[in-house]
DNA sequence: TTATTTTAAGACAAAATAGTCTTAAATAAA
DNA sequence: TTTATTTAAGACTATTTTGTCTTAAAATAA
């Protein structure tokens, strides 16, 4: 699997709450939406706001939203906050010395396609796929019935 | 993490044989030399061996090798026998419905994505890495000491 | 103030992955 | 035949990931 489940729902919450506008929308309300554990999606998006892409706010008509920060960040942001670096920075075999002087077999054509996947993830921001989806109705539940508006 | 741990094995473990001969080499001596839990790569070899990908056989200097359809086959062979192919079939974000009439933000990128990583596994085989390797010494262990000779 | 609604935090459980250990079966050599 | 060497098989444990549940804390409104 190239992304984790945790870092998979952090993403579809991600872009869940880039279609809306400035408000605070409840987890509860983006779990269900996007059939997610509740308090699992909590915990993640605890460390999303932890790194300052999104904002929460308790009580009330409280809930989460993106942080400025959050809107301009790109899919790229939001994998590392959650799984990490080592998908970009890593061998693909994991060996601690691989590198350009004493490369595994690999080494030359990973340098290529983890590039490929960090362009995948890095060339648009929340902001411009919300604007996007408006248009595409890209899905982001199994079941396909979110409404981008 | 692309490549779980069991298939990363796996591929080292190919990797090694691919630069024996024909001899039966024991699972003791790739999983010394390429510092392996032993148990554990055998259960992994045991899995391409039920593939065809590789042949065993016990006793006193018995052991494991290629098979001639190992040998022709590429690092992908290997990455489905051991991880299955989702990696290259399904949507980025695990999305059941996703497909060009209905894609996620990013089944576009996805798939030129996916094809490039499948590209990276298939374009050579053992054989050929073989070569490659008895000229490059390519690393496939921590302590970059395994001599392709 | 009190009750309600929400996120925060952390204990706990389940499932998947990774790793260890023991015994069985096959083979070869003494 | 007996012993040693090797893979096969499976029970078992450990770790990581995923998921559940309870309580606390913050905020709002009655």
């Amino acid at each position: 699997m190239l992304l984790s489940k945790s870092c998979v729902y952090g993403l579809r919450a991600s872009l869940y709450l880039s279609a809306k506008q400035d408000e605070y929308i409840s987890i509860r309300e983006i779990s269900e939406k996007l059939d997610i554990s509740f308090h699992f999606l909590t915990k993640i998006l605890q460390q999303l706001t932890a790194d300052g892409l999104m904002e929460s706010y308790k009580g009330p008509n409280g809930g989460i939203r993106l942080s400025p920060k959050g809107r301009k960040a790109t899919l790229l942001d939001i994998v590392i906050a959650i799984d990490g670096p080592e998908l970009f920075t890593q061998c693909a075999l994991g060996l601690p010395g691989c590198g350009s002087e004493d490369p595994c077999p690999l080494h030359e054509s990973w340098l290529g396609t983890r590039t490929a996947i960090s362009n995948m993830l890095e060339k648009t921001s929340l902001e411009e796929i919300a604007k996007e989806g408006k248009q595409n109705r890209f899905r982001i539940s199994a079941g396909g019935t979110f409404n981008w508006s």
